[in-house]
RNA sequence: GCCGGUGUGGCGAAAUGGCAGACGCACGGGACUUAAAAUCCCGGGAGCCUCAAAACUCGUGUGGGUUCGAGUCCCACCACCGGCACCA
């Protein structure tokens, strides 16, 4: 920006936000405090509140302050510093913030950063700088510039997820969830100890054991386990522990990014490629540490009824995990022992299943396949796990498969139906086999016209009388009616053939479910296969279990050593909490060893420990430290513990907290809020991206459950409220990037209009949901507002001079003093018609920012100073109430203005952060005379001024003798008159 | 394909079922100024008719419906955005 061609400044926003933002260093205004803090007498907040206010005397009374704990998803400290949608997020959260504060709350409002992450990584893999001081100055960037927004963050609880402070603690909680196991009884999560063995695995009696110490003690090992002989059964009840543990080690296919060098959990692939950069994945079999969040599934569900978030975002958690209700279903094979067992959700259309699919991993497929098909299923399967995600996804136009040559019965009718494989049945969810009923399912229904396969009809729709069935043009998957069900392929050859060659039983009976709807038709069908023992009803999810390894450096390193055992085979155990932090090694080269280990495995020294145990070289995901920041935030300095017990339930907790699908049994529909402390369990308000939608929120989510189980948090969800922030795209409509060239830099918007003006347009634009495009033109609109603010208090000639004074001597914050008050600025009272328009501000912006519609707050402020400004004498009183009413949107302005009438008035020194926020007084909007609109037949006719208690018939008459109704009147009957207080009538005319 | 959301001036948007377009941007006109910038004031939905104004008609994606009255509620459809996507 040239100066030459920068217009003139509004105000001197230069001096004040600099000015202000050190003096709330200073005085540590945002402070926010726990119970049993003494306050300094000195803080604004002892002075609202007493300086006892935290007390445990008056926390235990209910007389200290309610908390508010609001929260921004803290950011990855990028090399490319903040973009123009951090603020917008953590604008609105900072404008509730001091809101709240100016209303008696104990707010707390943090900040840190998310910084273990790739980009720091990958620039260590080129240029061998550690990524420790990549993200170092990262994030001291960062903080310049969210610093220089004037941001009201409690900056003495800053976290970084990198810090061995703080990870020593994502450590812990990674030892809590492996020292657990997900107890189906109790639907908890419970603490491994509780575990019992199966009678297989009991040790023989008599058997006692002396505990041999080790380094590390087995923390890890139930409780009366003997750690000696006999070695067979030790590992086999070493085993058995280890695949209870919520987290544990599995040796399956995962999504492996070639180009990132890095598995990722399924939440990290879209579209078969990598959300980081977009780079194919592919499906590789490795072991990797899983985290068994399928066992909160239903709880995750469940209780996302509890919390308040937007229905979109729920939604998205709910396809997510993707609940859905059937049955499990045993089908006999013809000539074999064994059985298939496949899952459906129609179970009512069992009578039509004409074929069966089996996924190409499916275990059975070696026994069944006869040796004419094997060559044929042994191509296909090798095509079908060689293929990537991402080809999977373009293959999928087309439907694949082979003949297995065996055959299954089905159990309702005893047809012989034929067992396929193909890869559009998944290894991975219900039983990797399905039944098909082509006539029913659009899947089946390609599948059976690609290869021939026989469709049965036996649903249709409800309103069509039976009869008319042709051949289907498409499947019909809808609910309907059960149809000619027991008649298809029902064998009654079988009963004339020998007992040991029937496929069902003679005195076989399938139920008679024709003319039943699909729900009642299922009900029927599914209790008949439970009697018989061929089925159950069963729940599924598309929830998968939590990849949490990754072959990183810059990561949280598992506190997890390798033993090798009496049997040769490795295990894995945990090292005690006293080792923690375990920190990473040094390390000259950041890449993957040659022969693909993670980086980690280049440190030999760190690798090998002196008992001969190894150490895990993986990593942690960079989702496990944003799992539980919000927690460490409450208590971050703590060394004892990730948070005291005390101050989180003060945080977090109420009485109503408890709730949750676990202690209900259902889930239930009432917001949580508590009727007199006005406080809610858990985080306030949270607000952030919506591309965290099931990523970090379901994983945090997650790990809160599991620390509620275990005892260590209050409430069963962490965030009461969310709010997801709209993105903001480029003036061209397009989504900001560097390749567009329209990216907007926050530190040129700030140096041209200040933080203050940018807050507020971030806050103009639209709805806080919404996406809306930037546009720099409106920037320059609220800066008008605000140099209008400015203008509308100050004395003009003063600052003239301020002006000639900082030209002659250079621009210095010593000569903000020499800007006086405007002379009309008096200490007098306010006329009715003043009042009216304060109210009327004040009404509107309280009432938006309870809806956070900050957008038409600001309106409303545009409308009070557009008709202020121009009052000749402008009481003090009014002038001051305002200031308050912007304070939270631009709080370095609103500051400088207080300042300057406290000096002038001679008003005590008093925080405008915790000046009691203005109340709305109805008694100043009534009015005695208003404009009352007429209508005829509905249309706008005419206006008049009637007195605001007018008699419905005094209206009537006048109305009636109102001269342009009249013209719209004459010739025709008034039918009735509707009269709407205070809003409008209309005349009814026929 | 399924799920969720959104459709209002040239643009961002606003309207507990009650005067559509508050507020802001852009644009046009005026005041101030030697001039410009800045500032202040005024005007802008479309059509029709006018020198001009008044008046009138139409108007919130499309088509129906409910209502004295619909941007708002109901039904059907269209478009766009976001998410999921062979999950049986």
């Amino acid at each position: 920006m040239m100066p030459g061609l920068m217009s003139r400044r509004q105000y001197p926003f230069h001096l004040i936000e600099p000015k202000w933002q050190q003096h709330w260093d200073a005085e540590q205004t945002f402070r926010a405090w726990n119970p049993s803090d003494a306050v300094p007498a000195s803080h604004p907040f002892a002075q609202r509140h007493g300086a006892d206010a935290m007390s445990p005397e008056k926390i235990a009374a209910g007389q200290a302050p309610g908390k508010f704990y609001i929260l921004d998803m803290f950011p990855y400290p990028s090399g490319a510093g903040l973009h123009v949608g951090h603020p917008e997020g953590y604008t609105a959260t900072d404008i509730l913030a001091r809101y709240r504060r100016s209303q008696g709350r104990n707010v707390l409002h943090p900040m840190g950063w998310d910084s273990f992450g790739l980009p720091a990584e990958q620039y260590a893999v080129k240029t061998g700088q550690h990524p420790r001081v990549t993200t170092e100055a990262n994030i001291a960037n960062f903080t310049r510039q969210i610093k220089s927004l004037g941001f009201s963050y409690d900056w003495s609880r800053e976290v970084a997820t990198t810090d061995p402070g703080y990870f020593k603690w994502t450590q812990w909680i990674f030892l809590q969830i492996y020292n657990s196991w997900f107890n189906p009884e109790t639907n908890k999560a419970e603490p491994i100890s509780t575990l019992k063995y199966p009678d297989a695995l009991a040790w023989p009696e008599g058997v006692t054991g002396v505990v041999v110490a080790q380094a590390p003690p087995p923390v890890t090992s139930p409780a009366g386990a003997p750690a000696c002989c006999p070695p067979e059964l030790e590992a086999k009840r070493r085993a058995y522990v280890d695949s209870k543990r919520l987290a544990f080690v599995s040796e399956a296919p995962v999504n492996w990014c070639p180009e990132l060098g890095t598995v990722l959990a399924n939440e990290e692939v879209i579209d078969g490629k990598s959300e980081v950069g977009g780079f194919p994945v592919i499906r590789k079999p490795m072991r990797q540490w899983m985290l068994r969040i399928t066992a909160f599934a239903e709880r995750l569900l469940a209780d996302l009824d509890t919390i308040d978030w937007s229905d979109s975002l729920k939604e998205m958690q709910r396809n997510w995990i993707g609940r859905s209700e059937g049955a499990e279903v045993d089908f006999k094979l013809d000539g074999h022992a064994a059985k298939i067992r496949v899952f459906t959700t129609r179970p009512d259309t069992l009578f039509g299943a004409t074929y069966m699919v089996l996924s190409p991993e499916h275990k059975l497929l070696a026994q069944i396949t006869t040796p004419e098909q094997a060559e044929a299923v042994k191509k296909y399967q090798e095509f079908a796990t060689t293929k990537s995600d991402l080809e999977r996804t373009e293959l999928a136009k087309e439907k694949s498969g082979v003949f297995t040559g065996a055959y299954a019965i089905n159990p309702v009718n005893g047809e012989k139906i034929p067992i396929w494989i193909a890869d559009y049945v998944l290894a991975t969810y219900g039983t990797g086999a399905i039944m098909a009923v082509p006539a029913h399912d659009e899947r089946d229904f390609e599948f059976a016209k690609k290869f021939n396969l026989p469709i049965n009809q036996v649903v249709i729709p409800k309103d069509l009388k039976g009869g008319a069935i042709g051949p289907l043009e498409a499947p019909f998957c809808e609910e309907g009616v059960a149809f000619e069900s027991p008649s298809h392929g029902w064998r009654l050859e079988d009963m004339n053939l020998p007992k040991d060659q029937q496929r069902l039983p003679w005195d076989f009976s399938p139920p008679d479910i024709n003319g039943l709807p699909t729900a009642e038709a299922k009900a029927k069908i599914t209790a008949w296969l439970e009697s018989k023992g061929l089925g159950q009803k069963t729940v599924n999810f598309k929830l998968r279990d939590w990849l949490f390894s990754r072959q990183r450096y810059w990561g949280e390193p598992f506190p997890i050593i390798w033993k090798k055992g009496a049997d040769g085979q490795l295990y894995h155990e945990a090292l005690p909490e006293s080792a923690l932090p375990l920190l990473p090694p040094t390390l000259e080269d950041y890449k993957p060893t040659a022969d693909g280990q993670p980086p980690l495995a280049r440190a030999k020294e760190w690798l090998h420990l002196l008992d001969g145990s190894i150490r895990e070289t993986n990593t942690m995901p960079q989702w496990a430290g944003s799992c539980w920041y919000y927690l460490r935030y409450l208590d971050a300095k703590n060394a004892a513990g990730f948070v005291g017990k005390d101050v989180e339930s003060y945080w977090m907790g109420t009485a109503a907290s408890a709730r949750s699908s676990v202690a209900s049994g259902q889930s239930e529909h009432s917001t949580l809020k508590t009727e007199n402390s006005g406080t809610t369990p858990g985080v306030d308000l949270y607000v952030g991206g919506t591309e965290h939608a099931v990523l970090h929120l379901l994983y945090a989510r997650f790990w809160h459950k599991v620390l509620f189980d275990l005892g260590h948090v209050s409430t069963a969800e962490p965030f009461y409220k969310l709010v997801n922030q709209g993105l903001i795209l480029g003036s061209d409509g397009q989504k900001m990037s560097k390749s567009r060239g329209n990216v907007v830099n926050p530190d040129d918007v700030i140096g041209e209009f200040g933080a203050d003006a940018f807050r507020l347009y971030e806050m103009f634009m639209g709805p806080l949901q919404d996406t809306k495009p930037w546009n720099t033109q409106g920037v320059e609109g609220v800066y008008r507002f605000l140099g209008r603010v400015w203008r509308a208090f100050v004395d003009e000639a003063s600052e003239t001079d301020y002006e000639q004074a900082a030209a002659a001597h250079g621009d210095s914050a010593t000569f903000l003093g020499q800007i006086q008050l405007s002379a009309a600025i008096q200490d007098v009272p306010a006329t009715p018609a003043q009042l009216k328009t304060l109210h009327t501000c004040i009404k509107k912006v309280t009432e938006d920012l309870e809806g956070l519609r900050f957008n038409t707050a600001i309106s409303s402020m545009m409308v009070f100073i557009n008709d202020a400004m121009g009052w000749e004498v402008k009481p003090a009183s009014v002038y001051r109430t305002f200031v308050q009413l912007l304070a939270p949107f631009s709080p370095h302005l609103a500051e400088e203005l207080w300042a300057k009438t406290n000096t002038k008035f001679g008003i005590q020194n008093v925080s405008l952060s915790y000046a009691p926020w203005p109340t709305f007084d109805p008694a100043r909007l009534v009015e005695t005379e208003i404009e009352f609109p007429v209508q005829v037949n509905g249309k706008l006719r005419d206006v008049i001024r009637i007195q605001v208690d007018a008699s419905k018939e005094t209206i009537e008459q006048m109305v009636l003798k109102s001269e342009k109704a009249q013209q719209f009147l004459e010739g025709k009957t008034v039918k009735k008159i509707i009269i709407v207080p205070k809003k409008l009538v209309n005349i009814v005319v026929g």
